[in-house]
DNA sequence: GCTCGCCTCTGAAAGGTTTCAAGGTTGTGG
DNA sequence: CCACAACCTTGAAACCTTTCAGAGGCGAGC
């Protein structure tokens, strides 16, 4: 076979080919791969040196067919482009790592079909477990994973149906740091900017907008709902276009969006048409991302522990796939209003 | 066998389960699967029906192995913290989803070490091919890869050994626009920030920034080099502290970064340090990320085709592992230098 | 009534690895 | 010189899917 053969052909030689070259059996190759203990030093020499000299690759897909599942895990991500959840990704990765396991990341970008295409694929799989931060929790496919064998857990959801683990973040108590904060400045027309609404986040944190002002005696509908079709910079600009061409008595004097990429577009695009911020018009953003801190005025925004999130996953994943007493749990972490200058301004009269 | 056997057991029908249960022979749960219009309607009925009741999963790994090779193809990125790489992933995906395969997303986050434990799980995956953003392009897995069979694509990085094809935009243009700017604007210290000089990319920038003091009749040596351990917002706080400390006589009067994450870190900082941005420092950046606009002072950077790059990466994979006259070839995109606040304020004397 | 062709279905073989019971070798102690 | 243990190595079986040559049934045409 020539060179050009190979580039064409692919990987060709197997562990039977290792096995002829070194003149021993298959067994003690897999024995050399596998249990080098077992191996005499002099075998085990020969077998390298042919592994070597032949470009000896191991099949995954025929060890993984043989063992019955893989050493991967994967976390299928709402939004990758969003640095909140690449955050939460480095979580996971360092708990696989720890544990001797890789991590492939999937991107549904908040597209239901994405999400339900790449949860067939790793079913196919057979990864060890999949993480998901999911674009509708009801989706039987989410269900009908785990009863099949490959386990689930739901990040940044809290989820209670006896299937699947979850690690979530109190949004609904972020929602009303948020609000409340805005009421003790003294805003009285406050918008909530978010969407779509069958994202379970964008829900929980105007629910809890909803309660701050229940609390401080005022009607849940004084809040203005503005609602974009995704989680991202550019439908913020949009936001920010709709709210700046209000007349000045009818707009808000606060927003508070349900991440911090709407509350980066809604800034920009309110600054680019002349409102001041905060003066004009303060604004609190969603998981104090990196940029939130260096945006054009810093970002008041609630922070969640993103890494923590991710490696709790990890670590109730591979709890679920090794430890046969695992029980499934419900991790709910506590956010925290960080304050900067965009709501930092003169209180409002 | 109990539920809570399948549980603990995992995936459990395969084809010769469905096949007894519909009362048809293996093959024939086969043509279903893959050639359904082979098969009589009422038959494919029932095979569908035993499919659906026993709750069938297609085994991924056995389908692999025996066809040699399998449906997806992956991204190792460079860091999936920086919005510039994820962009890169949504046209790689653009391209793939077009082409009915899936993309795995691996992140080596800079480090060598993950990347060449990612190439090597790739591999042994057989993956279609493997799209990278290299840490070192010298590495000798990166040249085993192609060898053995596994097609590899170099993005963002030039690349001409014969083994890959590979996307770049041209970063020494990129670099020569960046500091030719400043040097219009009538800057005289010029500092470079970015580092390790292990990464391709950051050495280029700053040959290209040397050959606009070239070409203006400047020596090489004007150029201040802040060397940074990565390409992260943090770093870029690092470098914006060292430069603040200086003495106002000796300090630059602009900075080129290496990338966007540096420049807003060095931004931030700088700002949070009592310097006006651009009068006592002008910043460029690299990459034009969409947080670059919405920074403190919206950032002067140098775009680059994102999405561009990532889908053009994709199909010259698809034309390697495909079309057997494929040529392997070096696509070099241009930037384009996006002048903002952060280098227009009034010129210096 | 026979042949031919078409349509549908069959079942064995192949693909690369791992496992494991069994076989072989070497060396030690009696 | 034998028995036995310790240590290595062997090779067949199993994992699940896909492929393909061919078997079987049926209707049409002669």
């Amino acid at each position: 076979m020539t060179a050009d053969d190979t580039r064409r052909r692919g990987h060709t030689a197997g562990v039977k080919a290792v096995a002829a070259a070194a003149g021993v059996s298959l067994g003690t190759v897999s024995n050399v791969l596998n249990r080098p203990e077992l191996v005499s030093p002099l075998t085990r020499a020969k077998v390298e040196a042919a592994m070597a000299s032949l470009g000896f690759v191991r099949n995954e897909s025929a060890r993984q067919l043989r063992a019955g599942s893989s050493r991967i895990l994967a976390y299928l991500m709402l939004d990758a482009g969003n640095p909140f959840f690449t955050d939460v990704a480095k979580g996971v990765e360092e708990a696989a790592r720890a544990a001797g396991l890789s991590v492939f990341l999937c991107n549904s970008n908040e597209d239901a079909e994405r999400e339900a295409d790449y949860l067939d694929l790793l079913e196919q799989q057979r990864v060890q477990g999949v993480l998901i931060t999911p674009i509708d929790q009801q989706s039987s496919r989410l269900r009908s994973l785990p009863a099949r064998g490959t386990p689930v857990v739901v990040v940044d959801r809290a989820i209670d149906d006896g299937e699947h683990c979850s690690v979530a973040v109190n949004d609904i108590l972020g929602g009303e740091l948020a609000i409340a904060h805005l009421l003790e400045l003294g805003h009285e027309r406050i918008a909530y900017v978010g969407g779509p609404l069958t994202i379970g986040q964008v829900v929980d944190r105007r629910d809890g907008g909803r309660n701050a002002l229940r609390k401080a005696g005022r009607s849940e509908d004084a809040l203005i709902e503005i609602t974009t079709g995704a989680l991202t910079v550019a439908e913020g600009r949009g936001a920010g276009q709709r709210l700046a061409g209000l007349p000045a008595a009818r707009r808000p004097t606060a927003a508070f969006c349900a991440n911090d990429l709407l509350a980066l577009g809604l800034l920009q695009q309110c600054v680019s048409l002349g409102l001041r911020v905060p003066e004009d018009l303060a604004i609190v953003g969603y998981d104090d991302i990196e940029f939130a801190e260096a945006a054009a005025v810093p970002l008041t925004s609630v922070r969640q522990p993103r890494q923590l999130l991710g490696r709790t996953a990890a670590e109730l994943l591979l709890d679920e796939s090794s430890n046969p007493d695992h029980e499934h749990q419900r991790v709910t972490f506590t956010p925290e209003l960080v304050v900067r200058t965009s709501t930092r301004g003169a209180l409002l009269p």
